[in-house]
DNA sequence: TCTGGGGTCCTAGGACCC
DNA sequence: TCTGGGGTCCTAGGACCC
């Protein structure tokens, strides 16, 4: 270490190496973000052009498979029971529908709508043909669930000249030949946000949906950004967004006017540096282009509340069932885990989860199932029952090395039964009568 | 008219180890 | 013998996203 008291030159000299160890100040970036519009509802629009300019909700994942019959499509207003709206047409939403709505009170909203059901097999197909039509133009893509990406263009835009004296001509051009090569290959239209990060981009593909190309930088902070709400933030959802409101704060300029202590002082070190950072549109955030899953799960909202103990023999077979998907789709995957862990939701909505991490890594149904009974009796079932699910996390993949085992912990639980116990008879998952 | 299913990440306490 | 601090793992719950 340095030693200068009191001796100016070293000070100065301090001051250039400083500068010198100092990072570089990274290049800028350009972020896409592409978020397809209104996705699985226009994916149905291809197959059913004649439902173009009509109210159509995608949703209910039991609801009855759709078929145009005597003259018309399952109507909104006939449906009863469970579900949420997934996706909405343009025509539906200004009717005030919206994704994660109840379907029964979409219903109410619009009765003449048409319901159709999900199929994820076709939107999966369609993801990744967008998926592919941006890869061509633009590989460094992020992943972010079946209808949006991230794309990072700084590298690819250098070769699209700047068109005219706008420096961001380049990447302009290069965005709309994306958006084109996506509805050339797919037939959809998706909007598009370009800035300088992940953040901003997000907020600019929203700005202009349907089929837009949103370009923000730094300077768009305060006409563009500061008047949106402070939901508009990727990361604040219905609880931060209630408790800024509660302390005044509705928009993310007024968020921005706060200091970092007073967000730090109400949110904690980490959510209120994040808020007062992401308000002035600052994010360093990577594009990640590869990952890997850290937890496989099934769940299933039953029609009805089960009772834990009438319906005893029906939630046993839900559970072997979900166990025996969640194996199936790590083996199809190639993936095992460790962590074994249970879901359960309660009529009144309450939710609890029991895990138990075992010594060796599996993807088989009954180790699972076994795992699992283990987990269940922890909880006490007083309740009727909503929702079962089963998860497997802390994954590895399945054809490499086993890891070396763990330094033997005393058990938290007493050890399962034999491997070779009969399923059911082995562990009653649910009390008995008695 | 109650609120799906599949995920990720964070927090926080206790056990355990060095 | 007593105290203690840091790191990692495990578990439970919760916020949030698509």
């Amino acid at each position: 270490m340095h030693d200068a008291d009191g001796d100016p030159t070293r000070k100065s000299h301090d001051d250039r190496e400083a500068q010198a160890l100092a990072p570089s100040p990274a290049p800028a970036r350009l972020i896409a973000h592409l978020d397809m519009d209104a996705f699985y509802a226009s994916v149905e629009l291809l197959r059913r052009p004649e439902l173009r300019g009509r109210a159509v909700v995608v949703g209910g994942s039991r609801a009855r498979a759709a078929r145009f019959e005597d003259g018309h499509w399952p109507r909104l207003g006939d449906y009863a029971g469970r579900g949420v709206v997934t996706t909405a047409t343009y025509e539906a939403r200004a009717r005030g529908i919206h994704s994660g709505m109840g379907l029964m009170k979409a219903a109410a909203l619009a009765p003449d709508a048409v319901l159709l059901p999900a199929d994820f097999d076709e939107y999966r197909r369609l993801s990744r043909a967008f998926k592919e039509a941006v890869a061509e133009l633009a590989p460094a893509i992020e992943d972010r669930g079946i209808d949006e990406i991230y794309i990072d263009l700084s590298a690819v835009a250098r070769a699209h000249e700047p068109l005219g004296h706008d420096p961001l001509g380049g990447a302009r051009a290069l965005a709309q030949d994306i958006r084109n090569n996506v509805r050339t290959a797919t037939g959809l239209s998706c909007s598009i946000g370009l800035a300088p990060n992940k953040l901003l981009a997000k907020i600019g593909s929203d700005l202009d949906k349907p089929g837009g190309l949103t370009v923000l930088t730094a300077a768009d902070l305060p006409l563009r950004i500061w008047p949106l709400p402070v939901r508009r933030i990727n990361g604040i959802g219905p609880k931060a967004g209630t408790r800024l409101e509660q302390l005044g704060i509705q928009t993310i300029g007024e968020l921005a006017a706060c200091t970092p202590d007073w967000l730090v002082e109400h949110f904690g070190r980490t959510q209120g540096l994040w808020m007062h950072r992401s308000a002035h549109g600052l994010d360093d955030r990577p594009v990640v282009t590869h990952s890997d899953p850290v937890s496989m799960s099934r769940e299933t909202t039953f029609d009805r509340d089960l009772h834990p103990r009438h319906d005893r023999e029906q939630l046993g077979a839900l559970f072997t069932r979900l166990c025996e998907q969640v194996a199936a789709d790590l083996q199809r995957k190639g993936w095992v885990g460790r962590t074994i862990g249970i879901k359960l939701r309660f009529d009144d909505f309450r939710t609890v989860t029991r895990d138990l991490t075992i010594e060796l890594p599996t993807a088989d149904a009954a180790l699972i199932r076994r795992a699992g009974g283990l987990c269940l009796k922890r909880v006490s079932l007083n309740r009727r029952l909503r929702l079962l699910g089963v998860r497997v996390g802390t994954l590895s993949r399945a054809d490499a090395q086993p890891p070396r085992p763990r330094p033997k912990r005393p058990p938290p639980m007493p050890q399962t039964a034999p491997a070779d116990a009969p399923l059911t008879q082995t562990l009653p998952l649910f009390p008995d009568e008695s």
